[in-house]
DNA sequence: AACGCGGGGCG
DNA sequence: CGCCCAGCGTT
C-alpha cells in the first residue's frame, strides 16, 4: 500500500456488494459442496481447496462423502481407509488432520461442527482462512475469509502492492475484507470472490472487459491489472536421486513398506526405495541389507523418471530385485499380492511404479 | 518470518 | 520449465 494509508478511502462499500452479489446470484458455480450449507461437507470442502484447484476437487470430494456421510462415519474410520480415500490428491497431512479434528468434535462438541471462532481454530487443519469459510458459508457470520483469491481480487480492486507473500500483508487483507463484506450474505459475499478470482480475475489474462466489479477497480483504471498482486518468495528445487526396488520373495509377492508418521508423505506406502547421493551403484545391496535386514540381487535397470514435488524432485530408477534367502528375517518390509495393492494408498509416483510389476 | 508439505494444469 | 492453486503446522 503505498498512494494512501487506508485503501478503503473513496470506495463504494455497497455499490461493489451490490454489482458483486448480482453478479454472483446468477452466474454461481453448481458445486457438490453448495447443495446444502452442511458445515461438515462445507469443512471438508474447505481443507480439500486448501492449494488445489475445484476440478481436481470434484470427485475426491463427492467421494469421500460417500464413504464418510457425517462426522461420526468419519471419526470412527481406519487412518488408512481415509488416506486411501486422499490418495493421489496430495498434502496428506490435511487428511489425518481432519481426521483428528472431527474426532475432536464428537467428543467435546457432541458432533456439532462449532459455530464459535476460537473453538474452530483450535482445531487441527483448521487456520484463519478455513475458519472464516466455515463461519460465513455454513453459519452465514459476516467473518473475512481471506485466501489466495480475495488477496489477488482485492489487491487489483484497491490497487494493494504490497507483497502477498507476507503474513503481514494477509492480515491486512482481512482487515479491508472485513469492512466490505456483506453483512446481508456474507455466505454467498465470500463464495463470490472466489468465484471472480477462480474465473474471472484470474492470475494471468483477467477477463475485466465482462467484469461485474470493473468499474470498482482501480488497476483496471491504472491498467496495471497484470502488474498485481505483488508477490515474492521462489523457492529452489533441490533434486533427490534413488533406486526403487520392485523386490519379490520366492512366492511372487512385492515389497512395500509404509512411510514415517512425519514429513513428506508420511503414513503413506511405497516400494523400498535407496537414497543414491553418495552412493555407488555396487555397494546398493550391502546398504540395503544395512537398512532391510535382508540380502537382495539387483537385476538391469527397468526404467527411470522424474517426480516433481514443490520442494523437490525424485529421480528414480527402477530395479527388478529378489530376495537371496528365506525371507524369515527381521525387517520393515511387508510382501503382498500384486492384486492386495490397491488396499494400500500409495502417492502417485509409487502408483506409476506399477506398470513395471 | 521461513520452511515443509502434493499434484495437476497452464503458458 | 516455472508458476499457480479455496493454506496450515512447525520452528
Amino acid at each position: 500500500m503505498t498512494v494512501q494509508d487506508n485503501p478503503l478511502q473513496n470506495f463504494n462499500i455497497s455499490a461493489f456488494q451490490n454489482d458483486l452479489l448480482t453478479w454472483y446470484y446468477t452466474n454461481k458455480r453448481d458445486l457438490p459442496w453448495r447443495q446444502d450449507q452442511d458445515p461438515y461437507k462445507v469443512w471438508v470442502s474447505e481443507i480439500m481447496l486448501q492449494q488445489t484447484k475445484v476440478d481436481t476437487v470434484i470427485p475426491y470430494f463427492n467421494n469421500f462423502i460417500e464413504k464418510f456421510p457425517t462426522v461420526y462415519d468419519l471419526a470412527a474410520a481406519e487412518e488408512q481407509a481415509v488416506l486411501k480415500a486422499w490418495e493421489g490428491l496430495g498434502y496428506y497431512s490435511r487428511a489425518r488432520n481432519l481426521q483428528h479434528a472431527v474426532r475432536e468434535v464428537v467428543e467435546n462438541y457432541g458432533g456439532t461442527v462449532p459455530d464459535d471462532p476460537k473453538q474452530l481454530e483450535g482445531l487441527k487443519g483448521i487456520g484463519s482462512y478455513t475458519k472464516g469459510a466455515i463461519l460465513s458459508i455454513a453459519y452465514n457470520q459476516p467473518e473475512p475469509a481471506v485466501d489466495g483469491n480475495v488477496m489477488r481480487v482485492f489487491s487489483r480492486v484497491l490497487n494493494i502492492d504490497d507483497d502477498i507473500a507476507l503474513p503481514k500483508t494477509k492480515k491486512l487483507f482481512e482487515s479491508v475484507t472485513g469492512e466490505v463484506i456483506s453483512h446481508e450474505d456474507p455466505s454467498s459475499f465470500n463464495q463470490a470472490i472466489m468465484d471472480l478470482g477462480a474465473t474471472i480475475c484470474t492470475p494471468k489474462s483477467p477477463a475485466c472487459l465482462v467484469c461485474p466489479v470493473q468499474e470498482h477497480c482501480e488497476a483496471f483504471k491504472l491498467g496495471i491489472e497484470q502488474q498485481l498482486p505483488i508477490k515474492t518468495k521462489a523457492k529452489k528445487n533441490k533434486k533427490m536421486p534413488y533406486a526403487v526396488l520392485l523386490l519379490r520373495n520366492e512366492e511372487g509377492k512385492v515389497a512395500i513398506e509404509q512411510r514415517p508418521e512425519e514429513g513428506l508423505l508420511a503414513n503413506l506406502w511405497q516400494f523400498p526405495m535407496v537414497p543414491l547421493q553418495e552412493l555407488e551403484m555396487e555397494l546398493l545391496e550391502n546398504w540395503f541389507y544395512a537398512h532391510y535386514g535382508v540380502r537382495v540381487k539387483l537385476g538391469k535397470k527397468q526404467g527411470e523418471f522424474k517426480h516433481v514435488f514443490s520442494h523437490l524432485t525424485w529421480e528414480l530408477g527402477i530395479y527388478p530385485a529378489v530376495l537371496m534367502e528365506q525371507a524369515e528375517q527381521v525387517t520393515s518390509l511387508t510382501f503382498v499380492d500384486e492384486a492386495e495393492l490397491g488396499n494400500y494408498p500409495f502417492p502417485v509416483s509409487h502408483q506409476k511404479m506399477m506398470q513395471f510389476l
